[in-house]
DNA sequence: CGATTATTTTGAACGCCATCGAAATGATCC
DNA sequence: GGATCATTTCGATGGCGTTCAAAATAATCG
């Protein structure tokens, strides 16, 4: 449940439930206790009570423990495949992440869009030039924090609020779109131009390693 | 038994069992599930057994619980001193931690040491000069990361390569020595004079808030 | 080699925690 | 206002995880 809230959206209990497959009373408890740790806080609407992380920094900290502990055992075909879509492309509290995500951070930094420094990335010159095909404005040198370890890939991708602002705008224009497995995105058939123009070498959705 | 590792050192099962006040079975049996899980490696020697992390990612991992979950209630007076004492000045994986580590930090942005960067901080001139004090050489323009949060004081304080070097040096110059409580730090008579020469505003002892 | 120390293994007891079905609450919809 | 849906509360069950004492193993010491 906690990994389903990751993208720092909200969710009712009764979807929550179903994700983890228990039922909704045993559901019910689980995020009350979350909710008294800290870690959850609950904002209820009508017949609804939507659940969300109190705080990104539960996320950093819930993707921290992903890394540390390694890709969980497959259980079932089911979260097999829930696992590999996620794999492919996914929010991470309004960034992308997966492979998209690693992707788009390798090629950014192949193709001389940032450059690396420590801790992150600056925005270079060309940087700005791509950026601007979308419509963002920002200044050269504009820093990219990037996140530590990727719970999938364990590579690096970009995060912040730049990386926030990008993918933002990347869903607006549809080149992007979230898929029905929450938190995933996939790319569109707009996409497959655009993102390329913007310095993506575009991963094949079905060859997921 | 792992906050007590979370200095990178090794101890056996009998002093791990000791500090966490249970019975040396008890501890057996917990310890040997985090090597199970991955979290901590032992390290046979004669009778012994010595448990270590087996990595420093382990430790960032439970410095971040650590932060998110945010102080522990004391539960006895013995903890209570002992967290004082590890609350003044600790080891965190050989880098100095605690309010010393964070009044290190303060103290040298303020002096001019070191300039804040996104992420981190790098050396000025005169925190080359500074370093050349205590016989640590590096061109100016060199990263220190810093720690996102501090367990105890939730401020930055210095992390990575250059803080253990410095770590180290303050150690064998003896301006600062290891406590009796495993991981605590205190400043030594030379060390009055000598850290306050090396930028550092040292905090009394007494007066832990 | 016997005694001591460090540690693990075994075995058993206890407690508690997760789970679920059923009932209760609360809110929406017609 | 009654029906339906979302959610929580209640109550009961089963299981499992933690714990420790005692015994076993292993290594050191005299």
């Amino acid at each position: 449940m906690l990994m389903a809230l990751m993208d720092g959206e909200s969710w009712p209990a009764g979807d929550l439930a179903r994700q983890a497959e228990i039922q909704p009373a045993t559901a019910s408890y689980h995020l009350e206790q979350l909710v008294a740790g800290g870690l959850l806080m609950v904002i209820p609407q009508g017949r609804h009570r939507y659940y969300r992380l109190t705080s990104p920094a539960v996320a950093e900290l819930l993707e921290h423990m992903a890394a540390v502990s390694g890709p969980a055992p497959v259980r079932s075909l089911r979260s097999s495949s829930q696992r590999d879509a996620l794999r492919y492309g996914r929010t991470c509290y309004s960034h992308l992440a997966g492979r998209l995500g690693v992707v788009w951070c390798q090629s950014w930094v192949d193709g001389g869009q940032v450059k690396a420094v420590d801790q992150g990335f600056i925005v270079t010159e060309r940087g700005q030039r791509t950026l601007r095909l979308v419509g963002i404005e920002v200044t050269s040198g504009t820093f990219i924090a990037q996140h530590a370890v990727d719970w999938t890939e364990r590579v690096p991708h970009f995060a912040g609020p730049l990386a926030k602002t990008v993918t933002d705008r990347l869903l607006t224009v549809g080149w992007i779109e979230r898929g029905t497995i929450p938190r995933s995105i996939h790319v569109t058939g707009p996409g497959q131009a655009g993102l390329v123009e913007f310095g993506i070498r575009i991963p094949d959705e079905r060859s997921v390693d």
